[in-house]
DNA sequence: CGTCACTTGCAATTAAAATTGCAGGCCTAT
DNA sequence: ATAGGCCTGCAATTTTAATTGCAAGTGACG
């Protein structure tokens, strides 16, 4: 709600304006509504509630929440900010070619989504599982993992640190503390791992880290587009895919996803430490509750 | 159903095929029912039947009269007509769901890719251009951009952060330096705007946040999921998609995708800032080749 | 350690939708 | 014309959905 009014407004800006007093099984039940906003409005509150695994009468207690009299009057919106025609008159077809209209046509968020799922379609071919496992094998058996990108490829370095240290893994990213970068490399060793991101041409510093983890006889991952293929010392393993199309796609997401495969399939072949150390994890969060937010 | 079931049937296919027993007033309504099949599908006979301009009876008769057993068994097959035409993620999230179960052993990428398509498919219907749009006339409207999130959420502010400046925008990733936060905030005033990332729940500091720019008069926008959404003043502008299907997917897919729209958005409506920025920051990294690497 | 505020599930109650028996009306064929 | 068949509305009934009071549970706060 950018300004004042009530009269139109969608679901989720009602819920933003009483975000403060939902409970947990609002959320849930919110979590089947917006998931498919169609059926959600099609079906009754008996349904919906059994669909999110709740009580019946938690339905109705979200309806009144937000601000409607009942589940009925909370149903009657959904379908209305659906069909977004007055409830009068029907001249229907016209009323229907316009949502067709509306529902394929072209819209930045919808192009995105058609590049960004052609890509990841892509990526099933340009792939292997094979080549994931060896990545996750690698890290597995690595005793320290350095994680290194520059520019759009250091936020993802980061977050796969992020993730590999909550997986149990003993993970840093050397972006993230670039003066003391000769520090952290002081011990590297043949036994730890560096995973280097890359898009577009390597940087220098990806080139340099590469090297002095070769000399020292780390093993060294790459993670690349097709132009940041070309690393000079070969990495021991490389995984390289196309973002998006044309242009620069700065999109994250092909690469990302690999990265996401490659935690998983660890989490699958490691024993149970990154299971444990997920729990761990989770558990920790929720004993101190309000203190660090995660 | 009164028989076995028929396998597929459309709506036309079974009227067509009880057209000879259909009586004046079965006709009347079907007009009604296939003038807005959505609609139709939603309403209760009573609804429909009044729409129609006859009893509420003759609503259960027509069903009957079409092989069905009763009214909300027509409905019933409305509805799944609907559904299966209209969005094919219905029978997708469950098989999805029953491939992540088997996930640790083959196809990890597969299953990770079936998954994110299918939470990107999910994206279309559950967030609009408008609100990408407002989004992006905010930022093109604001003074200074200040990017906030926590853990998973801090690499995606990050991402935007550093595409926001390339773009041309005065955007800090308020996470970088969190210890000179309080220098960052100090001159924060009603031109600027916030924008914070949440999944989970809100942390401390990002609520604290929202409190202060709220207080100074600044823009809010939250990006969240739908466990995030619970902030509780509220933002002045909110989107929140549901990351995935079962458990909690780690992916910033989603999320980064609406960043991504919103950003790409922004290049559309700011008559040639972005664009021009963006050029510029190609020049730039042209021109001095080996030492900046991007 | 108790109290308060709040959430949640259950079950009883209430409201609403759906169904059906019945009677009146209309048409048609005898 | 009139008997029979069929549609139709009404109203009673059944079935289903929605609501709410209540008690048990939970966590925060004194």
């Amino acid at each position: 709600m950018t300004t004042t009014h009530e009269p139109p407004a969608s679901l989720t800006e009602i819920i933003s304006r009483h975000a403060g007093r939902l409970t947990d099984l609002d959320t849930r039940l919110l979590n089947v509504l917006l998931q498919d906003p169609l059926r959600a409005a099609m079906e009754n509150g008996k349904d919906v509630s059994s669909r999110a695994g709740v009580h019946p009468a938690a339905a109705v207690r979200l309806a009144q929440r937000l601000g409607f009299a009942g589940y009925p009057e909370f149903r009657a919106f959904l379908q209305a900010s659906l069909v977004k025609g007055g409830s009068d008159f029907q001249d229907g077809s016209a009323r229907i070619a316009a949502r067709l209209m509306r529902a394929s046509g072209e819209g930045v968020l919808s192009s995105i989504l058609d590049s960004e799922i052609a890509a990841l379609q892509q990526l099933r071919s340009a792939v292997s599982d094979e080549n994931i496992r060896k990545f996750a094998e690698t890290i597995r058996d690595g005793r320290r993992i350095f994680l290194f990108g520059r520019s759009h490829a250091a936020t993802l370095s980061a977050l796969v640190a992020l993730r590999l240290r909550r997986s149990g893994y003993d993970a840093v990213d050397l972006g993230a503390a670039l003066p003391q970068l000769s520090e952290q490399l002081v011990t590297l060793g043949p036994e730890d791992v560096l995973w280097l991101f890359a898009f577009r041409r390597p940087s220098p510093a990806v080139l340099e880290l590469l090297q002095i983890a070769r000399k020292r006889g780390a093993r060294v991952l790459a993670l690349t587009d097709i132009q940041g293929m070309r690393l000079d010392p070969a990495p021991d393993l490389l995984i390289a895919a196309s973002r998006g199309g044309p242009g620069d796609s700065q999109s994250l997401v092909v690469p990302m996803t690999i990265a996401n495969a490659v935690i998983l399939d660890l989490a699958g072949i490691d024993d149970g430490r990154s299971i444990a150390a997920l729990e761990a994890f989770r558990a920790l969060r929720e004993s101190l509750p309000p203190l660090m937010g995660s």
